[in-house]
DNA sequence: GATGAATGAGGGTTCATTCAT
DNA sequence: TATGAATGAACCCTCATTCAT
């Protein structure tokens, strides 16, 4: 299967844009870590920005699926949010560098690219919102500006690839009940 | 002020580095900038990468000396809270440029002048768990891991800048107000 | 032969280094001298110094090849003396560029490369010394400073660069018959 | 006396040159090695390359100056030989720093300059030809080509530059004496 | 005499991309 | 499909020199 070479591609790409950030990772660099020359990759890819851009549209669309899936349930808002945080800290610990990528290195996109990757991301952030409206007149979540607080969730919980280690003690699920008991019952006695 | 100059620089590449992003902006875009040759720059910076450096370091350092203030007051625990977010929330959105170069572009940076940001970084969270800790030790907030929960708090206060725009209708305070209410007392009911 | 284009890249440089000398001469005279762009230049050699540090190499690794061969040899010492001679100013006005860049342009080099160089060039030293002590032990040559007198014909030897012009009229063997008659036999009466 | 500073200017030059080389050196560096800022320097030099000039004719015109007393004197050619070798190499080892900037960086000197100082080495080796032509036509010395002779002789000599260190056990008293036994009644038994 | 800001050309090097083979 | 030579523009930075103050 030819795709199974691009499949290797983009792996390498994910990895090397992780460990040294778009513009410090080389086309050469990924052409090494494939066992190709320079020349071969454009067999597969179209450019190094293409490449980019394929991985983060990966990462969101991962995170639109999973997340559709989960609003498409029938537990309540409370369950529903559990289950998105553990979903959203599960995919960003368990692949950490592609979030890594997604969350950090997308500003290196052109204009029109990073407005693709932006679009899903508002989608995502709007899916979290319908959560949280739903929450709200569900009667289970107080009443208060969705979007503000879908934000305040995300940005806690994509915060998260900055710190988290893989090495580290503490399990993804172990994060997400933590930071589900914070913004379900809040931090005050 | 001989240093005019200088802080000319500073801000056009704070400008620059917010809009364009550090690796896009080039020397030659600074010096456009503030009317002068490329080479007459390095009168005033050591190189590129040390602007940067500087710009980093001047917004964490204000944002530590806000919160060293903020924890040597004397309200209690839920007020200092509600303080340092506003405090963070207004040093972001006053200068979302600033903010989001040095939470955005301080990957750009090798490794020595980033593990310098790092520890300074490093030195913010640490005042938050603290301030987080006074409030479970004097019984303001609920037992839990205080660390995690600063970083949740960042996570969801640094993320700001991503959509925070100054033409917008909506005050810092006012986001201030909202996310304090969000992790003082959680959004179930 | 794939090395081709290399060596005419080695070629054009030793010519320039000769004439300009290697700071005067840029990458782009080289690139120009051999017909290609300067960035492509890079495909052949991983920088300028390299360029230099390989010419200085292929330089001394000669005279030292040619005179442990001399070493080895059944003759009287005064005949490896000549013989040796003859070697050193044969291959210094054969090629009095390629002399020219070693004697004249290695100080350019770097701390490390130039250290590489002068290993080498110590080597070289290291066997004339011998030369001259199996003279002395063999009562062909007079007691003495073996070290020093090796100096001395090194020295007057790559001197010769300095002067020789092949378009003269003194072949390399007369100039190194008429300097070993000088240090075989003195010029005193 | 304003030339005190230029004095100071050209020493630092010099001792900045021999361990850095020309072109390593900048102007800001002699600047700094005498405190002065670099456009201040102008006010005494004309240019980068005229301290090189100016340092390497002060060199030459020394060795000139003395061989023609030497010259002059009444002594046995022999004996003008051996003070000729003590003064030359005395020179050279006494100032190592300022004969290395004459031997080793006149080429960096552009064309005009380079040749103001060829001319006067030139003039050095004129003086030394006669010398040995003279000894020739005295019966003192071997008859023979007295030119190639005393660029043997210089060779040597200028060869010492390479590798006398001041710190060494040996006088360069003891050097000329050994060199003029090499030269004088040859190494050959 | 001294400053230091400013110049402006040039330095070596990197790199994504193309294309003939 | 795979190569690797070649491009050519852009990169950051250095530096000798000038000149108004």
């Amino acid at each position: 299967m030819a795709s199974n070479k691009y499949e290797e591609i983009v792996l390498a790409a994910v990895k090397l844009f992780e460990k040294k950030g778009y513009h410090a990772t080389s086309v050469q660099d990924i052409a090494d870590a494939v066992g190709l020359q320079k020349g071969s990759l454009y067999h597969y890819i179209s450019g190094k920005e293409d490449l980019l851009l394929g991985v983060a549209q990966r990462a969101i669309t991962e995170f639109n699926l999973r997340m559709e899936r989960i609003l498409a349930g029938e537990e309540s808002s409370q369950e529903k949010m559990k289950k998105a945080m553990e979903m959203h800290l599960g995919l960003i610990t368990h692949d950490v560098q592609l979030s890594t990528v997604l969350l950090r290195e997308s500003v290196a996109l052109g204009e029109k690219p990073q407005q693709v990757v932006q679009e899903a991301t508002d989608l995502y952030l709007t899916l979290w919102t319908r959560l949280i409206e739903e929450g709200i007149q569900r009667g289970e979540f107080r009443p208060g500006n969705a979007r503000m607080t879908a934000l305040a969730v995300l940005g806690a919980c994509n915060w998260v690839y900055r710190w988290y280690q893989e090495s580290g003690t503490m399990s993804s699920d172990k994060v997400a009940e933590i930071y589900a008991n914070v913004f379900l019952d809040g931090i005050a006695k």
